[in-house]
RNA sequence: GGGCGUUUAGCUCAGUUGGGAGAGCGCUUCCCUUACAAGGAAGAGGUCGGCGGUUCGAGCCCGUCAACGCCCACCA
């Protein structure tokens, strides 16, 4: 073995000989109990960032340890076809040479689309595999597939029949730079100054005048009413009179309706049912017209008169000069307003009256609403699931179509002579009304989200009956985001419990963000990206992997700093080089792959035995919570501080005596091999390059995962530890080497000593230890150790100042314990109330501190004044 | 307008049944000891945001205030 680390020669080849094994796929474990998550499928477009590095990890770790546990593992592998994204791509391209897509036609563009997918739509596969994901390729799926795109159709027309999806009407948000409607939450809103633009509309009883007020002036152009509060006194008289809209000529009424605010602005709204959802309805309840005035660009249309051909902001300004002109401005107001933008391109989106395909979400809310109240569905951290009820209680129906060629189209026909609507599984030929065979299929395709909602059985075959999704649903755990808890998980919820019956998972982990170290949001376009490839480069996978692991506090954003993937990249060194220095002692593939404990530890062994058990036990508790940065924590510091740190130092003395030199080799084997098992499913490429070299049976991804080692402690321990440290401290405090050979004789009144404590005191401390009685004369100093005292002779200890500063350190820090024991033992309360065994380890505190001051102070005393 | 999160060492953050304040990095001192200087040993550094309450006991529970951040809402 290399005397160094170096992660890329560890990470070129085991993800190969993983994939090929056969590990990754749940057939790994045939007879294990099922165990399935689904990727949440990254865009065809995308390539892999800290977000879906974060994401990944926690599926990876997760996936890791229930495979090691036995579980027929599913973790499946696919992309979503990301329609508008990947169609404005596509779109880009073709655009160099000068063509839209509708110089190509939609076949040729759906055509070219699928070439483009082809040629670049595999990179994030490639990163993955960098990254380490175990996912099984063989059950890979895309959203666009052929089995896909079957349930698509069925879920689809399953809906239509139960009256659940409908075409309609309806103000939607439009996006004109896409030309396509989107659903409400595919809309940001963004506080953004603007102006209330307060303007008179003249009644035509020639009774003065109304005044209403607006933040988009250009839409008083579509205005069929004006609308007041019923109560609203100051307006009593005006309703069921008409005004003169200006500009436009046209005469409406005042009508009286319940979701006006009188607070706000003049208490009088205008009202543009074809471009806003509360003036749509108010112009339902009250018989308006709904004229639309902008064409999908988002200019004036004919009906805007001698605005036509204006876009929405120019011709903002142009109505507001022309009202102005004509004196119909009462006043302006500045006011910062909310503004939608397009959550693909950023465009301000257009509130628009269209016909468009919509999933009726009511009878689909109740079901999942339920999942999740009554545990059958479980978020992690449970917080979100208030806002997932939050959500779920004031939702609108769902806009599906969208106006763009890259997707699943929507499978209705229209029969130009008679018109029916067709909506059927398979594509009809004749329309079954009138039997013609003038049909036209419905130009529009789903939103990209539609598919993804089907994910969780879709991908399992659904509506097949296949063993895999028998198997495999419900899946045992999504991890995703919260940012998509609207967008994927309340609707997966929604059409798995439609669909199947049953909730699409148990559990929903919900993770944060990836920042910078100062807290920002990590963006391409702020340019303060890491891109998780360039650390793989330059620092490996398992290094960011674990450094990403532990920063990651379940449900809390990740500050990300390369400082901790450099401290990542330094435990790997010192596992790598525990490693070599155990392969020093223990045959190279001589441990075996299970148990294999010593069956009479030596008291060294023993001790880091019970400690591992501990550890065992206390991390797969943590995982099971979903708690993996508080897991690995745990790992990372009993690797370094005890295994590292303790035990392969006090090995050194027990390999060094032929008594306990077997049982010491075997334990240095299995700890180690231990160790390599849990942090597998952090940093799998290292451990199973190390497991080569320590088992070299089989794969390490394939292996069982650990059980706690029986065993039991011996008793002394912390105080061995004391002593050895207490000792060190004398050294640093006179500067002494820690080659220095030092004599020390042991007073031990309680005879906690053990007799392995000799050769370890010489190998650990450079101390020849002779146990006995404290020494009658001065000339010695104390160090002291519980309820042992350890005296040192000051010959050669030039400086009684250092020494008089050493002991006094010690005997602050005891009286500190004595007066917190103190405090709480000299309250008559404490005694009574609090549980007897906290009673009795104050008590033995405070004893033991109280006996640590006397000897420090009697050691003080023999030193003297300076 | 409503909801949620955060506030602990110089920095970034852990601390989940209330009972000895922690990690990593940074800093100081000593040491190239035969696994590792990408290391070892020792050490400095905190009124756990403020105030009030519950409790024998509060970083942890309750109330309140403040700062920062996020989400939601029919802000015409």
């Amino acid at each position: 073995m290399k005397p160094t680390y170096d992660p890329a020669a560890v990470e070129a080849d085991w993800y190969d000989i993983w994939e090929k094994s056969g590990v990754f796929a749940p057939e790994h474990n045939p007879d294990g109990e099922p165990f399935c998550i689904v990727l949440p499928p990254p865009n065809v477009t995308g390539v892999l960032h800290m977000g879906h590095a974060l994401n990944h990890l926690i599926h990876d770790v997760i996936v890791r340890r229930k495979r090691m546990q036995g579980f027929k593992v599913l973790w499946l592998p696919g992309m979503d076809h990301a329609g508008i994204a990947t169609q404005t791509v596509v779109e880009r391209e073709i655009g160099r040479e000068g063509l839209t897509r509708h110089d190509l036609g939609r076949e040729a563009f759906v055509e070219q689309v699928w070439t483009w997918k082809r040629k670049f739509g595999g990179s994030i596969t490639t990163q993955m595999r960098q990254l380490g994901d175990s996912v099984d390729w063989s059950r890979e799926r895309f959203t666009m597939d052929e089995g896909l795109s079957a349930a698509v159709r069925e879920v689809f027309v399953r809906l239509y029949e139960k009256d659940l999806i409908y075409r309609g009407n309806r103000i939607i948000n439009w996006c004109p730079q896409d030309h396509t409607a989107l659903s409400d939450i595919e809309v940001e809103y963004e506080d953004t100054a603007g102006e209330l633009v307060y303007i008179n509309y003249p009644f035509t009883d020639g009774s003065g005048h109304l005044t209403v007020a607006t933040t988009r002036a250009e839409t008083m152009l579509g205005d069929t009413g004006v609308a007041v509060h019923p109560d609203d006194e100051r307006y009593s008289e005006a309703v069921g009179k008409t005004v003169m809209l200006p500009l436009v000529n046209r005469e409406i009424p005042v009508v009286a309706d319940d979701v006006v605010d009188p607070e706000f602005g003049t208490g009088a709204v205008k009202v543009t049912p074809a471009h806003d959802p509360n003036d749509f309805e108010i112009g339902n309840r009250h018989g308006l017209e709904a004229i639309n005035i902008f064409t999908i660009e988002a200019a004036v249309n004919e009906n805007g008169g001698e605005f036509a051909g204006l876009d929405r902001l120019e011709a903002r300004r142009a109505v507001k000069e022309a009202l102005s002109a004509a004196g119909h401005i009462d006043h302006i107001e500045e006011r910062a307003h909310s503004v939608g933008h397009c959550y693909r391109c950023k465009t301000v989106v257009e509130p628009y009256l269209s016909l468009q395909w919509f999933v009726k979400v009511g009878p689909l809310v109740t079901p999942a609403m339920e999942a999740v109240r009554d545990g059958r569905t479980r978020f992690v951290p449970q917080r979100w699931e208030n806002s997932y009820f939050h959500w779920m209680e004031n939702l609108r129906d769902w806009c599906v179509s969208r106006q763009i060629w890259w997707g699943h189209r929507i499978p209705a026909w229209y029969c130009a002579d008679c018109d029916e609507v067709t909506v059927a599984r398979e594509d009809p030929t004749v329309c079954p009304s009138c039997e013609g065979s003038n049909l036209r299929q419905d130009e529009d395709v789903l939103d990209t989200w539609f598919s993804s909602a089907l994910w969780p059985f879709s991908t399992l075959g659904w509506p097949e009956e296949t063993a895999d999704l028998a198997d495999f649903y419900p899946n045992a755990v999504l991890v995703t985001g919260f940012d998509i808890i609207y967008f994927w998980v309340a609707r997966m919820l929604k059409m798995g419990l439609e669909f199947m019956g049953e909730v699409p998972f148990r559990d929903v982990v919900i993770h944060g963000l990836v920042r910078t170290p100062d807290g920002r949001k990590m963006s391409k376009s702020l340019g303060n990206a890491i891109d998780p490839l360039d650390v793989i480069e330059s620092h490996g996978a398992d290094p960011l992997r674990l450094a990403i692991v532990q920063a990651a506090a379940p449900g809390q954003d990740v500050p990300f700093d390369m400082e901790w993937v450099e401290g990542a990249r330094k435990f790997g060194n010192k596992l790598w080089n525990a490693a070599r220095f155990v392969l020093g002692h223990v045959d190279s593939g001589s441990v075996p792959a299970d148990g294999g404990y010593p069956e009479s530890p030596g008291p060294e062994s023993a001790w880091i035995l019970s400690r591992l058990a501990a550890v065992v036990e206390r991390f797969d508790e943590l995982s099971d919570e979903y708690r993996f940065s508080d897991a690995y924590g745990l790992l990372y510091n009993f690797a370094w501080s005890e295994v590292f740190d303790w035990y392969l130092e006090l090995s050194k003395a027990a390999l060094a005596d032929e008594a306990s030199a077997p049982q010491t080799r075997q334990t240095l084997g299995v700890v180690l091999r231990d160790l390599l098992k849990l942090f597998h499913p952090a940093i799998p490429y290292l451990t199973e390059e190390l497991w080569k070299e320590v088992v070299g049976d089989g794969l390490l991804a394939g292996a069982r995962w650990p059980d706690p080692p029986p065993t039991a402690a011996p008793q002394s321990m912390a105080v061995f530890q004391e002593l050895v440290g207490g000792i060190r401290r004398f050294r640093s405090s006179h500067q002494l080497s820690p080659r220095h050979a030092l004599e020390l004789r042991i007073a031990d009144p309680e005879s906690v000593i053990e007799s392995w404590w000799e050769r370890q005191l010489k190998s650990l401390v450079a101390v020849t230890a002779e146990f006995g009685d404290a020494p009658d004369s001065d000339g010695f100093t104390r160090v002291v150790a519980g309820p042992i005292q350890g005296f040192l002779p000051l010959e050669g200890v030039v400086d009684l100042d250092a020494e008089r500063a050493r002991l006094e350190r010690a005997l602050a820090g005891a009286e500190a314990d004595f007066a917190v024991a103190d405090k709480k033992l000299s309250n008559p309360s404490f005694r009574d109330r609090a549980p007897a065994e906290i009673v009795t380890k104050e008590e033995a505190k405070q004893a033991e501190a109280e006996a640590t001051i006397a000897k420090l102070r009697a050691q003080l005393d023999e030193l003297g004044d300076s």
